[in-house]
DNA sequence: GGGGGAAGGATTCC
DNA sequence: TCATGGAATCCTTCCCCC
């Protein structure tokens, strides 16, 4: 989906042709925290995920004396997009295919094997899930046409608002290697760093590289996974993944390493993952807290349960728990805070027939 | 020397 | 460019056990 958020929050609020800026408030000030999102109107400006609400506001002021345009700084409702989410798969993809995948709030992969016969009748397909996208929800996405997950997913980057990209097999190599390495999903900016480090710059450098550097640099796995992704390799079988973890991660209204202070934020944390974990159906064995202190610099600690539970008190105690052991030996001051579960069984329910199997 | 689980860190994404 | 949210996954390392 294109600028998801940003583009539900113009239609809730009938914003039109304003740029809008979806934001994470932290609470510790006026207006700490990040944004989430941006519109495209907003992207033309600079204005981008990840940057400070500060900074995005600076921008925002100069355009707008500038241009007299204004700028919406909104706050994020994820539940609210949530359901856009669940619907627009509900509504309208499972009309068009049986093996959906949800990538993420906003992304979803279609196996169209069974669906068409060649290239030219996904694109038609695809023209007609946009129009009904368009007309059912008034949103538009951008959709990519491939051989495999990679390069669909790459693909779709490439026409972004509102575009489709169809990338045939025998047109694979040529179309990976006409990209910037931070193009390939997963490349981020350390990886850059390090790719360059060793005198690969471009995709073609890197499908042509040995694997013995790569291996050095990233270990075993993932050097493997850089040089395949470079050559346009990547997972075909569309299947929802199972969650493997939940978390949820708060700011602290001011920094601090004392236990009662910041055990009572856990409360609430642990109320919420709950929730989350009742939605999913799922028993947890193991409990992580994240700890985030004044230099950003992120540290998990955890405990792992005898028997997987679904239980709001042994989440907290347990959480509690492993804060006291980490403040006994932090020496620093915890700036934000979050509760993790993992090691998931589904929770035993009615028998299904699959369980039979 | 391995499998397998536990723990913690690194990285990426929006 | 000094201000930095929240969530998820992957990967490595360590350790126990055979």
């Amino acid at each position: 989906m294109d600028s998801f958020f940003a583009s539900i929050e113009a239609n809730r609020r009938n914003i039109k042709n304003e740029p809008i800026i979806v934001c994470v408030y932290s609470g510790r000030s006026e207006d700490s925290g990040a944004v989430s999102t941006s519109s495209y109107e907003a992207r033309k400006y600079g204005i981008e995920a990840g940057m400070s609400i500060k900074r995005a506001k600076k921008i925002a002021q100069k355009q707008e004396e500038k241009t007299g345009k204004k700028f919406h700084f909104l706050p994020i409702d994820k539940d609210y997009y949530k359901q856009f989410s669940f619907e627009i798969k509900e509504n309208i993809l499972t009309d068009f295919s049986q093996k959906i995948e949800q990538a993420s709030i906003d992304e979803y992969y279609l196996d169209l094997t069974k669906e068409v016969n060649d290239w030219e009748e996904a694109e038609k397909l695809s023209s007609l899930i946009k129009k009904r996208i368009k007309e059912e929800f008034g949103l538009t996405c951008s959709i990519g046409i491939g051989p495999n997950k990679l390069i669909a997913k790459i693909a779709s980057n490439q026409n972004k608002p509102d575009g489709i990209t169809i990338v045939p097999e025998t047109k694979t190599e040529e179309f990976i290697q006409s990209l910037e390495l931070e193009d390939i999903h997963g490349i981020g900016k350390k990886t850059l760093k390090r790719l360059s480090k060793l005198g690969i710059t471009s995709v073609k450098e890197l499908a042509e590289a040995r694997l013995q550097p790569l291996r050095d640099e990233f270990g075993e796995k993932l050097g493997q996974k850089l040089i395949k992704k470079a050559k346009g390799e990547g997972d075909i079988e569309v299947r929802e993944k199972e969650q493997k973890q939940l978390s949820r991660i708060t700011t602290l209204k001011k920094n601090s390493n004392d236990f009662e202070y910041i055990e009572k934020y856990l409360e609430e944390l642990a109320t919420e993952l709950i929730r989350k974990a009742d939605e999913k159906n799922l028993l947890f064995k193991k409990v992580i807290l994240i700890t985030i202190d004044t230099n950003l610099q992120m540290r998990t600690k955890s405990e792992t349960l005898t028997v997987p539970v679904k239980d709001k008190n042994i989440l907290l105690e347990t959480g509690k728990n492993i804060l006291k052991r980490f403040l006994k030996d932090f020496e620093g001051q915890i700036r934000r805070i979050g509760l993790r579960i993992s090691d998931f069984k589904k929770r035993e329910g009615q028998k299904q027939l699959s369980d039979y199997n």
